[in-house]
RNA sequence: GGAGGAGUUCCCGAGCGGCCAAAGGGGGCAGACUGUAAAUCUGUUGUCACUGACUUCGGUGGUCCGAAUCCACCCUCCUCCA
């Protein structure tokens, strides 16, 4: 794709639920269109979590080539930031050689921050400050925690529910790094966003989607998901702080802990993923300008849409 | 056959004469969301003409001003004794 005269750098975007298919059409898509795939999945950026991520294996891949997957130790802490820096970088170097990037990932909030180019250089808040707070809210309560957040920024903690400590401790600790208020700093990490998307994602009926699901993690199941969890993550469970929590990958820890039965931890996988694509639906349905594709016919209407945006272009 | 125990709203489960459309949890549905996001959190969940009315706590009948709660009989399930 040619540059535009906006100087703004083309990209694709498909998003949607899990299990909805857009690996596939991102796959397909960038095959007709010359394209790579970056991924904007948070959890398929760690190594050797292949299985219960869904990561597409090489055959799936078709030989595209697919960025931000495997960029990470299970026992790091990935976030945000760190997901805009390196994607960003991606999708400039594949718009360098001539590419199409193609943004393939349910990651609402990855995605959303990519595409707008938001600025995470703000300073990173420290484990340490993050450990007292919680400390606090532990023994004082979230509603003290809450207080300590108003104090600061009223502002802010009007808009932070006193139960969600984590989003409260988040915001103390960078408005303490900053010295500055949630607003402003939030208002500095908006930028002019240097592409100009096609976002799309792939609609289905809820009742079908999560008959998907359902059968999915029976096929994780009989990839060894159970086998990748045991050799991959139970021996580093306690220094995995973000891969820890995946989905899949808790639940098969409860039965690792005899908290549950094998059977109970495969239906306490439906049921969270199910939970999951419900989060993403809600997060996508307040999405401006998002292009809602028919299963059946998403490659062909994603053409038609991606054909409609060069020509208005020109 | 005998002796106990239990049947509650989609599920589990509390309630044991009025403050009960009925705690709590789960599930469902809806929502929030800029540095852990597959995370975290919020709301809602009998029906309707919705600040009120109506139907509901295994069934039927009864006691009472008033019953999910008490009584009788019946049905189903569980445990123990035969």
């Amino acid at each position: 794709m040619e540059i535009n005269e906006t100087g703004k750098i083309p990209v694709i975007v498909v998003c949607g639920p899990t299990a909805c298919g857009k690996t596939g059409l991102g796959v397909e898509l960038a095959l007709e269109l010359g394209g790579e795939v970056v991924s904007a999945d948070s959890m398929q950026v760690y190594r050797r979590l292949d299985i219960g991520t869904a990561k597409p294996d090489a055959a799936e891949r078709r030989g595209v080539p697919h960025h931000m997957l495997d960029v990470a130790e299970p026992t790091e802490s990935y976030s945000v930031a760190r997901y805009c820096f390196e994607a960003g970088a991606a999708v400039r170097d594949i718009y360098s050689r001539g590419r199409l990037p193609i943004v393939v990932g349910g990651t609402g909030l990855y995605v959303d921050n990519l595409i707008a180019g938001t600025d995470f250089s703000a300073p990173q808040g420290n484990q340490e400050l993050r450990r007292e707070l919680n400390e606090i809210a532990l023994s004082q309560g979230a509603d003290r925690l809450h207080a300590m957040l108003r104090e600061l920024d009223a502002d802010e903690a009007e808009r932070i529910h006193p139960n969600n400590v984590k989003r409260v401790i988040r915001s103390i600790e960078l408005i303490r790094m900053t010295g500055e208020s949630r607003a402003s700093i939030n208002e500095k990490s908006r930028r002019p966003s240097p592409y100009r998307a096609l976002r799309l994602a792939i609609g289905r009926p809820r009742q079908e989607l999560y008959a998907r699901i359902d059968r999915r993690v029976d096929i994780m199941m009989e990839k060894g998901l159970e086998d990748e969890v045991r050799r991959e993550l139970l021996p580093i469970r306690d220094q995995a702080p973000t891969a820890g929590q995946a989905i899949g990958y808790k639940e098969m820890l409860e039965y690792f802990d005899s908290k549950a039965t094998l059977a109970q931890a495969v239906d306490n996988i439906k049921r969270a993923s199910r939970h999951y694509a419900k989060r993403q639906l809600t997060w996508l349905r307040r999405t401006p300008d998002l292009l809602w594709l028919e299963p059946e016919r998403a490659f062909e209407q994603a053409i038609d849409l991606i054909k409609d945006m060069k020509e208005r272009q020109q």
